[in-house]
DNA sequence: CTCCCTTACGAAAACGGTTTCGTGTTAATA
DNA sequence: TATTAACACGAAACCGTTTTCGTAAGGGAG
C-alpha cells in the first residue's frame, strides 16, 4: 500500500527545505531552474497532491458547499441538485449534501455539522416542519457566523439573505387565466395539507384569477391532500360530490393520480376536465393523458443558487462591504400537453 | 459578524495554556474542578464548536464519505443515495456527492479531486463510459493508497473491493420463467446499447429462462435502444414487424414508453402483450395500466454499500490486516401489477 | 527538614501545507 | 578592492486541534 507523499518526504529525498519544495511546486520565480526540475520531476513520478485538508486549514476555505435539501427521491429536488452540481464542479467545488427529511430537528443539526468549517456556504430549501414551526434561529446562528447562505424555492422572509424562487404566484395565475380563457367555469385546485410556501404560493394565484374573472371562489372545490401520499378516498369523494371542468394541482403526484380517478369516473380529458399540474417531472411526460405541467426550470434554479453562493464566497475574501441580499425569480413556464385543450 | 472562537481565544482571554482548555473541553480528569467548571462554561456561553477541519488533519479522518454516480436525476440512484445518506449520517459520517454523467472523465477527475484527503473512503457506480472503456486504472490507484471503496450496481470484476449488486440475471430469468408458465411464447427483450453491465445480466437471464424451456431466441425479439432515451419510430417498427406476446424491459422508460406505443397500435395489456420492468420507480405506480416491475431496493443497497464501507473504514484504524473483500446481493423482488396477468 | 508522590497545568510537537522574511553566495559596479 | 544588488534557498510562524511529556507546587511520610 502506497502511502500519500508530502512535501515533507520529497523534502527529505532530495536535501531540499519544505518551503523550496513548496515553491518549486507552485514554480515560483525564487526557486533555481535546475532546483524546481529535479522537485518537479520528483513529484510527477510519485504522484504527489497536495493535502486538501491542509490546504482547507491554512486557507480557511473548503471549497465544499453544503446542499440541505427536505427530500432526494423528488424529481425537482434532484434536478435543482444538479444545475447545483454543475455548476459547483466546474467552479472546483465540492458538494456536501444532508437531507432532513422534512424534519426540523435533522436540518438543525445537519446545518451545526456542515458549520463548523465543513463548508463554505449553504444552499437550503426549508424542511416542511421548518416552515410550520417557524423557527430559523439554526440560520441565524450560521448567517452571523459570516457563512454564506442561499434560499431557494422553499425560502422565507424571516432571514436576510439571498433567495433563488420561482414566480409561483403568477404561474398559477397565468394558468388559471388560461383556463378561464378557455370556457372552464367550475375550476379546482388541489393542494396540499400544512404549511408550505410555496403551495400557498399557487393558490394565492388561483385566488386571483379567479376574482379579477368575477368568478366567486367556491370553498368546496379546493382539496387539501396530505404532502407526498395520496389519499384515494378523499379524493374520489371530492369528483364524485363535485362538478369540475378543470384542476390546478400543485405537483404532478396529484394531478397524475386524480386524472387515474376522474377517468375511471368516466370524465374525459381534457374535454370533461381539463389538469394541470405543478412540477414538469417525468410523470407528467408519461402520463395518459400527457400532463400539461409547470416546468419550473429546477436545473437552472440551481445554478443561480450555485452562482449567487459562490460568487458570495468569493468576493467574502476581497473586502468587508455592506452585505447586499438579492432575491432571483427564475420565471416558469407552461408545457402544454394533452389534458388541457388548446390554449 | 461573530466570527467562530477557537481555543486559542478562549485559552487567552481565561489566562490559561490552549492544552487546558482543549483537556478541560473534553471533561479530563486531569484539570481541577474549578478550571474545567470555568472553561467549560464559557464555551458555552460563546458556543464554542471545535473545526472539523482541524479535526481531521490532526487525525487523518475527515467523516466525510464520497459517492460517484452516473446522474442525479434518476430514480433508482437518488434512492440507494437516500440509503446510503441515512446510515452515514447516523454513523456520524457526511456524504459528498459528485456526478459523472455517465463520462469517464469525469469520473477520473471528481475521484482525484476527493481522493486527496476530502473523504475517508469511497461509494459508487461505474459511468457507462468507464464500463465501455473498461479502464479502472482510477480505481487501482485509489484502493493501493489504502481508500476502502464499495462499488455498487455497476461493478467490474476487474477491481478487488466490496460491493454491492442485485441477483440480475436471477431476477430477470424468474421473470421470464413465469411469462413462459403464463403461456406467453413470443418474449421480447428490450434493452440498452452499448456496455452495460446490469443490461448484459439481464439479458443473461432472459436468455438462460428461454433456453431452459426450449424455446429458440429469436434475435427479432431482442431491441436494443439508446440508453435514457427512447428512439420511438425505431420502437414502434419494432412491435409493428414483430409479433410478441410478452416484453421484459431493462428500465422502467422503457416500458412505459413501449406500452404506450403497444397501446396505439391496438394491443391490450396485459391480454395481448404483457410488460415487466426493471427499477420499480414512480412511473412503474402511474403508468396505465400500472407497470409490474423488478424492485431493485435501492434504499437497502445504499445502506449495505454504506455499512460495508464505514466497517473498513472504522476496522482501518485499528490493525492492519489481510484485506477480505466481500460482495453482497440483493434480492430482486418483483411488484406485480396490472400489466401482466396473474402469475 | 528532606524526600517523594500527587495534583494541575503548560510547553511543544505533530498533522500538511503556505508565506513572510532573513541570509549566504555570487557577480556586477564604483 | 570594497559595496551592493540579485539570486536561491531555508527558518519559522501560522491555520486549530490533540496529545505526550515535563514540571512547579503542595502535602504527607519518615
Amino acid at each position: 500500500m502506497k502511502r500519500k507523499i508530502t512535501l515533507k518526504d520529497i523534502a527529505r529525498e532530495l536535501d531540499v527545505s519544505i518551503s523550496t519544495v513548496s515553491k518549486a511546486l507552485k514554480n515560483s520565480e525564487e526557486i533555481g531552474r535546475d532546483t524546481k526540475d529535479k522537485i518537479q520531476a520528483f513529484a510527477k513520478l510519485y504522484n504527489y497532491k497536495p493535502n486538501n485538508i491542509a490546504i482547507s486549514l491554512k486557507n480557511k476555505r473548503t471549497r465544499n458547499i453544503g446542499v440541505i435539501i427536505p427530500d432526494i427521491v423528488h424529481h425537482f429536488f434532484t434536478t435543482v441538485f444538479r444545475g447545483i452540481e454543475h455548476y459547483a464542479n466546474d467552479k472546483g467545488y465540492n458538494v456536501i449534501v444532508c437531507v432532513s427529511d422534512e424534519s426540523f430537528n435533522k436540518e438543525v443539526i445537519n446545518m451545526e455539522m456542515l458549520a463548523n468549517g465543513s463548508i463554505d456556504g449553504f444552499i437550503m430549501a426549508l424542511a416542511g416542519e421548518t416552515q410550520l414551526k417557524n423557527d430559523y434561529n439554526h440560520l441565524r446562528v450560521v448567517t452571523e457566523q459570516g457563512i454564506p447562505l442561499v434560499l431557494f424555492d422553499r425560502v422565507t422572509d424571516e432571514i436576510q439573505c439571498d433567495k433563488v424562487i420561482i414566480n409561483d404566484e403568477t404561474a398559477a395565475y397565468e394558468v388559471v387565466k388560461k383556463l378561464i380563457k378557455a370556457g372552464r367555469k367550475r375550476i379546482a385546485l388541489i393542494t396540499t395539507e400544512g404549511y408550505l410556501n410555496v403551495s400557498a404560493k399557487r393558490a394565492d394565484g388561483y385566488y386571483r384569477a379567479l376574482k379579477e374573472h368575477n368568478i366567486t371562489v367556491d370553498k368546496k372545490l379546493v382539496l387539501h391532500l396530505p404532502y407526498q401520499q395520496m389519499d384515494e378516498t378523499k379524493s374520489k369523494k371530492f369528483f364524485k360530490d363535485n362538478k369540475v371542468d378543470a384542476v390546478l394541482c400543485v405537483n404532478e403526484i396529484f394531478a397524475v393520480k386524480c386524472m387515474g380517478i376522474a377517468q375511471k369516473l368516466g370524465h374525459r380529458i381534457p374535454e370533461d376536465i381539463a389538469f394541470v399540474g405543478f412540477t414538469d417531472g417525468i410523470l407528467s411526460h408519461f402520463a395518459t393523458p400527457s400532463l400539461t405541467s409547470v416546468d419550473q426550470h429546477g436545473e437552472i434554479m440551481g445554478e443561480t443558487a450555485a452562482q449567487m453562493l459562490i460568487d458570495k464566497i468569493e468576493r467574502d475574501h476581497e473586502n468587508e462591504e455592506e452585505e447586499v441580499f438579492e432575491t432571483k425569480i427564475i420565471t416558469a413556464t407552461l408545457i402544454e400537453r394533452a389534458s388541457t385543450p388548446e390554449f
